[in-house]
DNA sequence: TTGAAAGCGCTAACAG
DNA sequence: CTGTTAGCGCTTTCAA
């Protein structure tokens, strides 16, 4: 019942517990007798020792933990990109603390004291909203690194997809496809990846000289997306084609339009952004901008252990997929007949 | 940038080190001055002091971390079932350590020796195949508890789904529509999940006579889904419905019928178990069971933390949710005619 | 090439 | 009511 401790294993080895440490840190570099190593190595194993971490974290002051601070671990996005992260982590031999802040920025802020409390000597970094700076602070203060994932906050690096790119190929493709009369269903203003979705999309339609019809503020659920998208269109009949910020929100919008009796792709055309399994499991398939998630989290625990000072953002490529829910338009452009609106 | 200890703490408040960890750990009941620990409190807050949980970990022998040992987190099942877990662990000031073990049971293996070198005081646990006893033993020696969730194993509490009243219960309804010649689509046979489930709908059956025109064992995965649904659509022509053991391999299964020209539920009926979210956006809308992986999540970690001997396992209720997937069958038990068979 | 000794920061007897 | 003392199990100088 009682652990088993390194003084226990170096009695049984005949040897000092420092040995025992010297072995168990790969300290011994060619000045070690290969036999005493052996012996050592064989006591380990009769007594089935384990390092309690706790010990050894008081004494070097590095607890070998690295968390990921996310916004929902139930959702598809955020759980592929946790994952990249403790891939990376598990090969370094560091251990990954999962902390779901539930989409709140309270609880993200209670985390900051668990997380200094618990000692991590990193932080992967998936903010709610805009995160409190004086929390986040004192864990720097500390020397603990923190990288945000997927975001942009000042002066913190980041790892984050080209959403810029990825929309202006997605209002390309839209444009191309013989769309006029786009309405753009929006993130939350104040987080980066939507505003940089938003914006690279509005730009290249500006490009072709084009306006949305309507660009509506949601938060990334679903239900928003299908809230918003009820709206747009009873509000504006002649609309093609929706754009989400996301894939849920697309998904929402799809329901939506199912619901009001309008056909997709057939009256109107929908597009999102992220390419979760959701997304897959829909009909029509839908058009959206695949975003590497467990690319952004690898990067990002990579960038972690690096600690080069660069408060840069990396920023990774994405690529335009398209499904059935944007096909080619027809000659005509005058959206759904009037008729047809049964908002 | 040093971390701030109980020493400095207590030389400003003008006291000794035990007392302020006795204000730390709530043991001044009655017995301090209140005026000695509003001082210690007063020093706490001027130097921003956060206790080093390492060198109470060492002292106590107790972590305050709890893991939870998954499959795969971007199952949304699974990863709400975590959320259940962290939900309770967060309000008794308990941690988590999300293990996702990537439905492996080698991962799942070296987990254990994570975990106890971790020194977690206690582990949910769903596992994958059947566990490895020894490394499972090692902990359980050293007083670490351990709930099975969602599962059965011999000799472990557990908390899990009605599975069996689930199965009944759509079964029932599967018969009281006027579907005769089923086909089931069973996930991997050493799981007790998919055992009860399957059990639980034959025996139903039974009850009206009837015996399943094929049952298959698959892998709970989406693409096995699909793979045993095609092979039963051009095996057995007259199959009216094919029932599946959780919602992802129900999906796979429409989709495999719909690529192979066959109307859902037009011409044979499908079914699902679990009522995750991805179900909710397929069409037409499952036919499935509900099961509540949120509340076994906070129901396995009560159940660690009353640690009753209990080794019985305590069930959730389940709820039949009828979709369109199954609608009420007309007089024709013929089946698809031999022609519309594209397999 | 190895051992002895001194803590890391905290808590828990045991005194007072 | 509060202080003193002795470690928890490990790593790391410093000596030998």
């Amino acid at each position: 019942m009682g652990r088993v401790t390194i003084r226990e294993v170096a009695a049984l080895a005949g040897v000092s517990p420092s040995t025992v440490s010297r072995v168990l840190n790969g300290k011994d570099a060619g000045h070690m007798r290969p036999e005493t190593k052996e012996r050592v190595l064989a006591a380990i194993r009769t007594l089935d020792y384990t390092p309690a971490k706790a010990a050894r974290t008081l004494r070097k002051k590095k607890t070998g933990v690295i968390a990921i601070l996310i916004p929902d671990i139930s959702n598809p996005f955020f759980s592929l990109l946790a994952r990249g992260v403790a891939a990376v982590a598990f090969e370094r031999g560091l251990s990954t603390l999962i902390c779901d802040s539930d989409n709140s920025v309270e609880k993200e802020t209670q985390y900051w004291d668990i997380l200094l409390a618990e000692g991590v000597d990193g932080v992967v970094f998936v903010p709610v909203g805009r995160p409190n700076e004086a929390k986040v602070t004192r864990l720097r203060r500390r020397g603990v690194r923190i990288v945000v994932a997927d975001r942009r906050v000042d002066g913190y690096p980041a790892v984050e997809a080209d959403n810029q790119a990825g929309s202006a190929a997605l209002a390309v493709h839209l444009l191309s496809a013989g769309y006029r009369r786009i309405a753009y269903l929006a993130g939350p203003a104040e987080v980066s990846t939507a505003a940089d979705r938003l914006e690279g999309f509005v730009v290249a339609l500006r490009v072709a000289n084009i306006e949305p019809v309507a660009v509506l503020h949601g938060d990334f659920t679903y239900q928003s997306g299908y809230d918003l998208a009820r709206r747009v269109l009873s509000r504006h009949p002649e609309v093609e084609a929706l754009v989400a910020g996301n894939d849920l929100m697309a998904i929402g919008a799809l329901r939506a339009a199912e619901d009001m009796g309008i056909s997709v792709p057939g009256e109107v055309g929908i597009a999102g952004f992220d390419h979760v399994l959701p997304a897959d499991l829909v009909r029509p398939r839908l058009t959206t901008v695949a975003v590497p998630a467990y690319e952004i989290g690898k990067e990002a625990m990579r960038q972690l252990l690096e600690g080069g000072e660069a408060v840069e953002g990396r920023v990774l490529p994405v690529e335009l997929i398209v499904g059935e829910s944007t096909p080619r338009r027809g000659g005509d452009s005058s959206g759904r007949t009037p008729t047809s609106d049964k908002s």
